[in-house]
DNA sequence: TCGGCGACTGGACCATTGATCCGGTCACTG
DNA sequence: CAGTGACCGGATCAATGGTCCAGTCGCCGA
């Protein structure tokens, strides 16, 4: 290694003249910048969860020093906040074509639910205001189409929180259970269960151990559930029941 | 402080032998056991957040060496897993008496939701496998209520994963929501969604900004559509309906 | 052509934190 | 009273988030 080492300290130039590159100090990739280390962030997260994540190894990847990066972000948990809301941007907009409000609104929260398993250390990250601009374009559609639903204030944040809550907490327990050390703790914790199966005869029997996989379907039937009891709502009040011009409205009450 | 320093490291002294008070090297308290350290962790976090409790912090209000609580429990995860089951043995299991089920499980439901408010930091930890005694308990007892309520298998787990999923999501959101830097993010993100208010109008008007505060009534509506779902299912099944004794399922049927 | 200015970069450095090493102390037993 | 095992803690390590400040580069006005 040539103990060159930390004694010289010459800042910028790596190495002898002769070796260094021309123009900006070597290295063609594009010139760092927020976006890039948002995209490289997320990419670091998917591939080794986010306790792996730190400003050394996450400069390290674009090939600058870790103090390059506070340059275009201001602390770590802005790195996380905008990785957050980039991985939205990948959840479709539904089109408000004819298809009605229920159609719209379960493509919504399916694409919402499939982000956040695609990328499972979102969901430990949802302890945090969402403010980003994705995330809010997807609350947007969620609220124009419960209004043009018909649903009104009581109910209207009781169902667009309570559609949000469902996701996030399914998709936060299912990603938690499947990616926390897979197939280990969990022969464990089954292990541990039966052990005590006279404590807890019925979460031994149907328990969540019990019946593994199929999340799917029973996302699905309580997000049935919940839309039930919203378009409910909206037969009883009555009022501006159909000015959403969908056809699934009156089909189903 | 007459610098003894760290020169002379005479372990467990704690100054000149005439200042030592006798038996156990001082220290009335009771010998620090796992449930000591846990107790005033929940402590701890209750008064200064989760992102403040850290072992030394810990050791020193309990009057020891950081050190020391590594030989009664293994990790800070640890600290953390236990303090989080510890707390839910504030939520008391409601006694299987006459009301029916909807009664036992929405008492449940808004004691867990309660607790999880009462401890803030809760909230963030929940995206870790929970297995300790009490919420083993309070899972026996959804699980246990829904299946004497005559809920059989693909509603089964929809349902109990339904309701967990449902407090889980709303106490992480209204927490986050809440404790995070309050009254000052609000209002700023208020301002911003004004700032923005062509392009998100539903959001603006009526979004969670809007209407501050009331997050009871939102909850328990939604908690009663995902009732009202799971009960329609049992009807429509029909089969063990009223093995539950409860006479509140067929009063409603 | 040149001086400097502003955008950007990174090596050294600091404080904090989780965790470990290892040399202790204390009550109790044979 | 020696010995044993439960328990304690100062010093220390490695990793991490974040800052300081000395640099480099492209560009723009004089």
């Amino acid at each position: 290694m040539s103990k060159r080492g930390p004694a010289t300290h010459r800042p910028g130039s790596a190495g002898d003249v002769w070796l260094r590159p021309p123009g900006r100090t070597g290295r063609d990739a594009p010139p760092l910048s927020r976006d890039r280390i948002v995209e490289e962030a997320v990419a670091l997260l998917d591939a080794e969860g986010a306790d792996r994540l730190t400003m050394r190894r996450l400069a390290e990847r674009l090939g600058t020093g870790s103090t390059t990066l506070y340059w275009h972000v201001k602390t770590k948990d802005d790195v996380l906040d905008l990785a957050l809301d980039m991985i939205f941007a990948e959840v479709r907009i539904p089109s408000g074509d004819g298809r009605g409000w229920r159609a719209g609104i379960t493509a919504l929260i399916d694409g919402w639910r499939a982000v956040l398993l695609r990328h499972p250390w979102s969901a430990a990250l949802l302890g945090r205001p969402m403010l980003g601009p994705n995330v809010l374009a997807r609350s947007e559609f969620l609220y124009a189409t419960l209004l043009e639903a018909g649903v009104v204030e009581p109910r209207l944040t009781a169902a667009a929180y309570g559609l949000s809550n469902y996701v996030i907490g399914s998709a936060l327990m299912q990603s938690t259970w499947l990616a926390d050390a897979d197939e280990e703790v969990r022969r464990a914790a089954r292990e541990r269960l039966r052990a005590d199966r006279e404590r807890y005869p019925a979460l031994a029997a149907h328990g969540p151990l019990a019946t593994d996989g199929d999340w799917d379907t029973g996302f699905a039937l309580g997000l049935t559930w919940l839309l039930d009891g919203i378009e409910a709502g909206i037969a009883t009040t009555g009022d501006a029941a159909d000015a959403a011009g969908g056809t699934d409205t009156a089909a189903r009450a």
